[in-house]
DNA sequence: GAGAAAAAGGGGATTTTTCCTGTATGACAC
DNA sequence: GTGTCATACAGGAAAAATCCCCTTTTTCTC
């Protein structure tokens, strides 16, 4: 349970500037007993280690997950390490079920859509406050269901399979580019039947069929950047 | 000065309700002399059709771009036919020159960033209430490259926007899924080498030797989402 | 309505990717 | 030692992608 007589500090990661400064009108301009003060904002991951450095913790983050230089599931990372006693609630424009996982099993205390009514984030605001955390209908519901499958194969595709090797994410980069799999071959001095290897595993870990899923797959998860 | 005129009619349409909230009250709270009203919100190209056949029409529209069931390029192209006199300010996540590029030839009065200033949304409204449009530098940076030559060659060397058919898009969409040519042949209701002739067009706009690297560009210029 | 340009489709060869089947090697535990 | 595991590597075949050069159909202009 968080103080409840000193406003409850706040601030924004997010990187569009005029989605921070809407937000925050619509976060004060409802806070009637003054419950809550905007700390500072910023624009993303590195942004916000910087400003925690310089400035004092806020209580609770509201945070967006796709962002440059660093992404919100990097900085919640980051935060569990450096940071655990400050409370984050997610609010990204994604609404399926892997990104709410994924910030779940990170530990965040909810998780908002951007397409929501401005009384639900009042609600949620308050919920953390009071009593920790806030889970709307959809993310509970999510989270049911995940609960359940302790089943080894869905555990498998999300845990041991993600491990890469320091050769496989040096392929992983060089099968993002125009080069063939036996030039990468050459570039790595491995034989081409390696990097086939190579490609057989990333497909099994991924759960990919050709080049250009590994691709799009690896730059959607940020393995590589473009 | 006095608020001798009407106030200006505004639509916002977009996918976030968070946002479009937020927006309202950046709008309206530095709007001391009355100049704009709010006339209606959208959260999409449909909504927006459904809207403007009950209620009277806005001056001005604020435009997303990423939005389910009919996204602002197509909702930007139905307004050109059947409400061309009402002017078009977008405000999209995108930065890039193709997403500019497109919707200014389609004839919006201007295109602003999310990530901008509260105060340079302001100016960019009062500028199209007075003189009817407004180009940021960045924008009118583009559009001054683009305008020299339609001759596609000397584009390319530029490495100015392109100009893509629909059927490029979609093929481009799907090339970077893991369906095989003959498949999206089959998807588009085209013959294999119609695709292949897609596919060439597009190695050749795009400057590029593979799949992979078509892919990879699409995404890095949003021109398939991910 | 002729002519030009764009879009759609085609034949066929080469390269690359994908997917099987394996084997050789070294590290490690027991 | 022996077994096991991960890694590097191979042969070979089928599928897909790439790249030539070429014809037909549609669309638009004058």
């Amino acid at each position: 349970m968080l103080p409840t007589k000193t406003p409850l500090k706040i601030a924004i990661v997010d990187d569009h500037n005029l989605f921070r400064k809407g937000l925050i009108k619509l976060i004060s301009l409802g806070d009637k007993e003054n419950k809550y003060s905007i700390l500072f904002e910023a624009e993303n991951g590195n942004d916000l280690k910087d400003k925690l450095k310089s400035k004092s913790p806020p209580d609770i983050i509201l945070m967006d997950i796709d962002m440059p230089d660093l992404n919100g599931y990097e900085a919640v990372d980051w935060l569990r390490k450096y940071h655990p006693d400050i409370s984050i609630l997610v609010v990204s424009m994604f609404e399926t079920e892997e990104p709410i996982m994924r910030m779940l099993r990170m530990g965040v205390k909810g998780y908002l859509s951007k397409d929501i009514e401005v009384e639900d984030m009042h609600q949620a605001l308050e919920a953390i406050a009071n009593k920790g955390f806030y889970y709307s209908d959809l993310v509970s519901g999510i989270m049911a269901q995940n609960i359940q499958s302790t089943n080894p194969e869905i555990r498998l595709k999300q845990g041991s399979a993600l491990i890469l090797t320091e050769n496989e994410r040096e392929f992983l980069k060089l099968a993002c580019t125009e080069l063939t799999y036996s030039q990468i071959a050459d570039r790595m001095n491995l034989s081409p039947k390696t990097i086939d290897g190579y490609r057989e595993s990333l497909f099994q870990k991924f759960q990919v069929k050709s080049r250009v899923s590994l691709a799009m797959y690896a730059v959607k998860n940020n393995l590589v950047k473009i």
